[in-house]
Formats: C-alpha cells, structure tokens, sequence
DNA sequence: CGCAGCTTTGATAATGATCAAAGTCGGTGG
DNA sequence: CCACCGACTTTGATCATTATCAAAGCTGCG
C-alpha cells in the first residue's frame, strides 16, 4: 500500500512513537493524535526514526516525499505547518523530560491534562472528558513508571476527586482544579496562541512553572 | 548588544536549556555546544523558549532573524544546516527521555558517551578524554538525580574503571567498554551519517538497544 | 463457559532522595 | 605567605518513592 518514501498524517485514531530497551522494555517517546505527522524527521535522516504503533484503530493518509519537499516552496501554509508540528513535537518532549523529575502521581496527571488539551484541539475533547485508549501499562510506558505504580497512582487522583475512569473515557469534574494541581499550562501545546497563559496561577504547591 | 529579534549561534563555550520547577529545583534540557543554534525556535513561537545560561565562558554570534529568513530561501545549505540541527536536538531530546528509563549510573555514562561524541565532532574530543565543565549539581539537573547520588554513580564508574576526572577533564580509558557498557550508539548525533551503527554490538547486559 | 488481557491488591526489595556534616581546593585579602 | 571563605565534593545515615513479585479479581468475547 504505502511506500516508505511516503509521508504520513494520522487522520484518526492515536499512535505512538516508541523504542525498545535491551531488556525488552518498552518505552513510549510521543503520542500522535489526529493532524499530526507521523514521520516527517526520516527525510532528512532515516536513522532518527522510531517506530510507531496504533493505540487505537487509525486512519492515515501518505503524501509522496517528493510532493511534500515540492509544495513546501509553493505554499508558504504548508511549511509553517509543519515547521509548526515540529515545534510542538519538540516542546512536547521537552514537558514530557522536565516531568521526570516530578512524582508519579503529578506525570500521570500531566499526562491526562496534556491529552485532554491536545484531543479538544482537533474537538475530541471538551472541559469535561476525553477517550483513552491507552492500557495502564502503555500509561507507565510513556511516562516510566511501573503498571502497578500507575494504577495506584491513578487509584489516588480518583480519591482526590480529579478524575473518574469509565469504559476508556476520562471524566474530570474540575478541570480548572485538575490543571492547578499540576501546574499545567498548555501555553507549549499552543504556538499560535498567545504568549500568556490562562493558567496564571497554579495551586502553590504544583510541581511545575515556568 | 544583542537584539532580541537576533538569532544566536554558539561559537564556542557550553550553554544549557533549562527551566525551573515550582519548588526551585532546576532541569537542565540539553546542552548547547559550539556549532548550535541557540534560539532557532522561538522565531516561530516565543512561547517556547527556553531560558538559557553558559556552563562554560561562550562566545556567540547574532545574526538578525531576517537575514536569517532570508536566507534560509537563497542558500538552502543554510535550511538544511538549519533542519539538520533541529533534527540532532529532537533526537538528542528524545534519547534523554528514553534513558530516564534506565538506572542513574548508565544514565549518566551515556550522558558522558553523547558529550564525547558530540565534542569530538567540533573537534573538542579525542577517544580518550574531553572537557567538561559540569558541576556535579548540574549532571544531576541534566538527568534528574540528586547531587549525592551523582557523586556515588560516578564514583562506581571510576572503581569500574570505566572514566576518570582530572581537572575540569574527562578521561576515558577504553572507549568501546564504556560505549559497550551503556549501549551507547552515536546514531543518532550523526544525521548525515549511515543507517548502520559502528557500534553494533553492545553488552548483553547493557540498558539500550535500537 | 472459559480463556485472555487487563486491573487490582498485598508484601517485599531496591533505587534514589534527603539531611547533616566533614573534607577538599582554589582564590582572595590581610 | 597564611588564613579564610565560598563553592564543590565526599561520606554516612535514614527515609521515601517506586519497582518487583505473586496472586487474585474483572470483563469482554469467542
């Protein structure tokens, strides 16, 4: 079906990027959530590519290289689209990097608000639930922490009242609450947006600012 | 001096992107060495730059965003330059993500492998030692581990034989035993390099694997 | 029904954080 | 030249978070 000099756009559905440790462990770098490109870096590098794998029934489009390396000078649009993915790519992982350093607890629930905002900008979320599709141990493979650790840490935002879990949708009473208690600002989710966040004030003791 | 509206380029010395945690603590996002662009992003999107401060005495070269745009249409060596560094740091971004994975002691020989090798490629670098100018703090915030545990792993790799420090230089006795030790492969700092590593076998015991 | 995959729980172990204090070292001022 | 100071490193002791292991409950599905 689809060459590998194909470049590919995921229209529905999530995937993720992904790498395996020599102990087998899997580790998730990224999820990919509809309108975003699956594999832009490999044209100018084969050797940066990371596998990925479908969390949920997908449906991707492909664009020939070529087409794509050709309409970038012929339409401006285009190139600062994806120069803008990119962008939110890169921001993306560096959140995902600086969380390491918080609890467990606070990643995961970064997590939920990090998906929640990303799927309400392709309106498959709104102030008070999203789907999820993920197993809990795909959860602690994105964000390195053991299947148990994830269902007690997720255990524990449902006693604080953050959040609710049924049949793979996430429910969250409060979200101005569930933001505050992680310090989440989407201002790195947002390029076009402003350069100030609504978020202004995180609970005093979020993990992250700045 | 230096406009805001300038694009920044580092010519020589040793800078860190980092941001600041709600409770102070600092996470050092990647290192900046002399060949890379210091602020290429924000030009797109001011909201995601992060602040930047010099590890070492640096110099730095300005140009004018405008020129710089310019540019990037008259001389595509420049774009690809450009899109290759984005590429590099992307890649570097998401190899510290993966190895918060793996435990302290490789984490932080891997980090002594990828500033090897990345030193080495602007010449600061031989196979047997290199520069390095870190506190022991800032390994830490570089990899999320306390200063105390910093000191311990490195203090097993020098019983392991593995490196040693002297004055502001680290020494490397048998490079392939360390590479070997963490599964280290530079694939991924060398986007115009082959799609096959050099290092093709690591130990079997070593954390990293594709 | 019964299996397969996922979630949940309990118990124990390991990694790494934190706290406190002492040791090293280079530089600076008296 | 020496004493002191600040920044960094090292060590010891204790604590916390998180991993690991093992087993039992769920649930949807063939």
């Amino acid at each position: 079906m689809s060459d590998a000099a194909d470049v590919h756009f995921l229209l529905d559905g999530m995937a993720s990027r992904y790498i395996i440790l020599a102990d087998g462990r899997r580790v998730l770098l990224g999820f990919l959530l509809p309108g975003d490109f699956c594999d832009l870096h490999p044209q100018l590098a084969p050797v940066f590519a990371h596998p990925i794998i479908s969390i949920s029934a997908c449906s991707v489009a492909h664009y020939p290289r070529r087409a794509l390396a050709a309409w970038r000078g012929e339409f401006p649009a285009l190139a600062t689209a994806l120069e803008r993915w990119c962008l939110v790519d890169g921001a993306i992982t560096r959140r995902w990097l600086t969380n390491m350093a918080i609890p467990a607890e606070y990643r995961l629930a970064h997590l939920l608000c990090e998906l929640r905002t990303r799927l309400a900008q392709v309106g498959q979320a709104d102030e008070a639930s999203f789907p999820l599709f993920l197993t809990q141990q795909e959860m602690g493979e994105a964000i390195a922490i053991s299947t148990v650790h994830i269902n007690r840490s997720l255990q524990h935002l449902k006693e604080l009242g953050l959040v609710r879990v049924m049949n793979h949708r996430v429910f969250i009473p409060d979200l101005a609450r569930l933001e505050s208690f992680v310090g989440f600002d989407s201002a790195y989710l947002e390029p076009g947006g402003g350069a100030f966040s609504r978020n202004s004030s995180a609970a005093a003791d979020s993990p992250i600012q700045g």
